[in-house]
DNA sequence: GTTTTTACATACCAGTGGTATGTGGTGGGT
DNA sequence: ACCCACCACATACCACTGGTATGTAAAAAC
């Protein structure tokens, strides 16, 4: 046992992180147990409720990890769709990103489905007030600045927008014949597009 | 122990039902214990496991309850609606059931966040083959029949309108100030009332 | 009237998240 | 150079969980 400096346990931190996010994934989070986690790391149950006072705070961690990767990629490509073109296709360009994640197994598993019932409501709306509906509505009100839509609808249209992205995302991932990417693209540019 | 009929047990799975139900959507399924819930209804784990195999069958039966209290009410609104005034109105009508239901604590609580965690993405579009998507699914064809939508966006359409209006009763429910049921309703309308 | 089935109760199990405590190495203060 | 508080774990234990195996008395079937 020479690993005691603090350098290793960021290290393990990060492993514990890592080991939770890919069992969270793939079996969920009720079916996921604090001692396979352990094992997976290769230390003691001691050691992670050192570094995580209960498991869903662990949850919590990696859910945050998934948000603000979305975050990052999302708020990157709004800001260079909307140099380049006009603020409809920038929006629509957050949007194609927000639907990727909604897309991702991991981000499902975790962000979409297990989030709600572990953090509830609740935590999910506070923890980080939610970076997929900021970066929606934060895209609509830009479009209600450039007078596309109108100024009141702005956080309605936001949740409800966000939610309908989550919903593709989800009827992507379960591979109905039906319903293609291409076909959740056009309808969801007929949607928004009626908004004009 | 005198009660031993059919009828009678009839009444003790009923009484399981309902209990169930109300400590689903109060404390949630991961915090609802089976000895809870026995306790609750009067009599010992023995018998839950003799009317439900597993607490996910208990929780599936609550679901469905609750799915098909939906079903019926959005179906009467939506023919009702439908023989009165123009099917755009009558679709309207049948989405402001279903809103209503995604504003209702028990429904969310139990079908819409629980639900997924619990019985998984495929269970949940298995399970009676989620008669809210089979709901707004129908509205939608009934107005690609009449020319209203394109036919070949009805399916993508239908996942993204029901979700959206998952979001919307999520956000009604957490009383924020900007989101209204008027603003939810009006936004609604113009996202929609722009697919024509 | 006997047998089978139903509707429970009782006793028990492995595994769970969580806690209390122990312990050896590390790093900062002097 | 020494000391000691603290840190990063390990160990042992806990109440409780969902689930099972078995028992049992009443009801239904024949």
């Amino acid at each position: 046992m020479a690993k005691r400096s603090k350098l290793d346990a960021k290290k393990t931190r990060e492993d514990l992180i890592g080991a939770a996010m890919r069992q969270f994934e793939q079996q969920g989070y009720a079916d996921t147990s604090i001692n396979d986690i352990c094992k997976d790391v290769g230390i003691t149950k001691g050691a992670l409720f050192h570094h995580f006072p209960t498991k869903r705070d662990l949850f919590l961690e990696v859910w945050t990890r998934l948000q603000v990767a979305m975050d990052a990629e999302a708020r990157a490509a709004a800001i260079e769709a909307r140099s380049l073109t006009d603020p409809y296709s920038a929006f629509l360009a957050g949007c194609g990103v927000y639907l990727k994640f909604a897309t991702r197994r991991d981000y499902q598993k975790i962000v979409l489905i297990d989030g709600p019932a572990i953090l509830g409501l609740q935590g999910w709306y506070e923890s980080d007030h939610d970076l997929g509906t900021q970066n929606v509505e934060a895209g609509i009100r830009y479009l209600a600045k450039k007078g596309i839509v109108e100024e009141s609808r702005v956080s309605a249209l936001a949740v409800m927008i966000q939610s309908a992205l989550n919903g593709a995302g989800f009827a992507l991932a379960r591979h109905q014949s039906d319903v293609t990417p291409d076909a959740i693209y056009d309808a969801f540019e007929a949607m928004v597009k009626g908004l004009r």
